[in-house]
DNA sequence: GACATTTGACCAAC
DNA sequence: GTTGGTCAAATGTC
């Protein structure tokens, strides 16, 4: 989706809008694989259309930061990529030298861990002239999945992250056939009912992390329940199912699970869509929702990384980059992140 | 013990 | 020689 430079914000929220409906129209019948990554899709747009719309109230002015420069960090970039960005919303359409290097898009965001796919680590590099140091990452949603991203934060301005993502993602179709040879292996085992290997499949996909693949009815309904709650501003407590698995609020804080709160910002709209991508409504191992102590506005929802919470090395404040929870990511750990 | 992350070392491209 | 990208052993976390 493009936003225009010298559109008004109420057009950016009218888009919205329409956005809404899309994905309101696309919720209403039940979600195959393909239904979820439009969902994903329409989600993410209006992550951005928030996004825009904050950005253009902080800055009193119609347009977004990233939208306005093309490059709100003043570090020097191709004038075809600033081109190319002030079309698309930040996302950087490849060149054809990019495209035979592997890569399929280039992205300016706030939010570099906002993708829906669960990655790893695997190299951190200091870059020449850049403050910040380059971080690597895979796909660990298969192991065989060639999907790789680079993020590097920008050196100037609000914290702004480049992403640059490197080959198509194969791990749908690995994990697809990792699954139809588990359930051949199970009929092969015995001969037991289709329910009984329907429950069978459903215990092999929970004992892959992602235990919620097809999805009942009810889980689509809670899904559908809290999207449709984040749109319009409010997230209801949890299905009395105890989908979807909130570990922080369960395991430490069994209230918090039921505790009524106001998003405050695109983050936990993010989460709610991390939750219906395409590994089956999984929650992202990073970045779940996890109450937080009553602010003077009432109470929020701020993201965290669950992994670090405990750490003192890490920490999270809603007020960097124009109130977003999330925009600390990974700058506030240069140094931090590294051993002393 | 399994898995994820960190980081120095290595390699290829320029 | 310099730089960016990747590997893999060491380390940390659960």
């Amino acid at each position: 989706m493009a936003f225009d430079p010298d559109a008004k914000l109420s057009d950016v929220l009218a888009s919205g809008y329409d956005l809404n409906n899309q994905l309101q129209a696309l919720l209403s019948r039940p979600l195959d694989s393909r239904g979820q990554e439009l969902a994903m899709a329409f989600s993410q747009e209006l992550s951005r259309v928030f996004l825009v719309s904050l950005s253009m109230l902080n800055s009193n002015s119609s347009v977004a930061p990233e939208v306005r420069t093309g490059n709100s960090s003043g570090v020097s970039t191709p004038a075809k990529e600033k081109r190319a960005r002030s079309d698309n919303g930040g996302v950087v359409t490849p060149t054809k030298k990019s495209r035979e290097e592997g890569i399929i898009r280039k992205e300016f965001t706030p939010s570099p861990h906002k993708d829906g796919y669960q990655w790893r680590k695997y190299g951190q590099k200091k870059i020449q002239n850049c403050n910040f140091s380059r971080y690597y990452f895979k796909c660990n949603r298969h192991r065989r999945c060639e999907a790789k991203k680079k993020v590097q934060q920008q050196d100037a301005g609000p914290p702004m992250f480049e992403v640059t993502y490197v080959n198509e993602h194969t791990c749908h179709e690995l994990r697809a056939s990792d699954d139809d040879a588990a359930a051949a292996a199970a009929r092969m085992a015995s001969p037991w009912t289709t329910s009984r290997r329907h429950a069978l499949a459903g215990a092999v996909d929970t004992a892959r992390g992602h235990g919620h693949g097809a999805g009942s009815a009810e889980e689509n309904e809670a899904m559908v329940s809290c999207l449709a709650a984040v749109v319009s501003g409010s997230v209801p407590p949890p299905p009395s199912s105890g989908w979807p698995p909130a570990p922080e609020a369960s395991a430490s804080d069994p209230d918090a699970a039921g505790r009524s709160a106001t998003v405050a910002d695109d983050e936990a709209m993010m989460t709610m869509t991390m939750m219906v991508d395409d590994t089956g409504f999984s929650w992202d191992p990073w970045w779940s929702l996890c109450p937080v102590e009553e602010a003077a506005s009432g109470p929020q929802l701020v993201v965290m990384n669950p992994a670090n919470h405990h750490r003192d090395d890490m920490h999270m404040d809603k007020d960097d980059a124009g109130g977003f929870a999330d925009t600390v990511w990974p700058e506030h750990t240069c140094g931090a992140w590294r051993r002393a």
